[in-house]
DNA sequence: CAAATATGCAACCTTTTAGTTGCATATCCG
DNA sequence: CGGATATGCAACTAAAAGGTTGCATATTTG
């Protein structure tokens, strides 16, 4: 679990995360096109990235597909908030998204 | 919410939680018999996870009790996972295309 | 086979972070 | 008031993390 946390600390990582989640099964040097990063220290971030088990890698020749798992984010949230007060806070997030929606401008 | 990530990569700060988990509105001194630490470490911990607002400060006195807001835990695993759709299900099938395209070369 | 492509490993530097020590400030209680 | 309690702020040290450069290894391709 430390490892998981440890590894969504960091911008870089979640947003290799984020290009993961919209195009899932990208390979290292397609992953180097979106940070402006060496292809080393993408691979460091990587490499923490799959330690966590965040993502899972996949040798196809010499290409390494990358591929998001997102079954340990589910522990993350659910070790601070009670299952039954979920919707409670689900709820009163949605409704402060639709008070600030419906705040008019003081003008 | 760069806050939030940051101030969950600790350990030490995870405890705190923990221990707000189990009590809420716990005071300064009151935290500082479960860690280990210096009350000033504890402080500096307590310090980042206000400002990451999953802890919430309150005065009585010269008291300051803590309160523990899960409300942010909320969106960290929403970044990553569909909330209307089985995403482990998605990255499961996306998988599998991807050990498909390994395959045709059996050999 | 040789060149190009895709990636890995390790040393190194710089910045950040965790934790301590020392002193200051505010509140409660006799 | 004065001592005890509860906390804050700042400087400092040691360890960790982010990122780079340089070189090595494996796979595809002409």
């Amino acid at each position: 679990m430390d490892a998981v946390f440890k590894a969504l600390a960091d911008p870089s990582r979640r947003a290799l995360l984020d290009q993961l989640h919209l195009q899932n099964g990208q390979t290292l040097n397609q992953l180097c096109r979106h940070l402006r990063m060496t292809r080393q220290g993408i691979t460091k971030h990587l490499g923490l990235l799959i330690k966590a088990d965040l993502v899972v890698p996949l040798w196809r020749g010499r290409e390494k597909l990358h591929y998001l798992n997102p079954a340990p984010l589910k522990q993350v949230s659910e070790r601070w908030i009670d299952k039954h007060k979920a919707a409670c806070l689900r709820a009163l997030a949605d409704l402060t998204k639709g008070l600030d929606a419906l705040k008019p401008e003081p003008n």
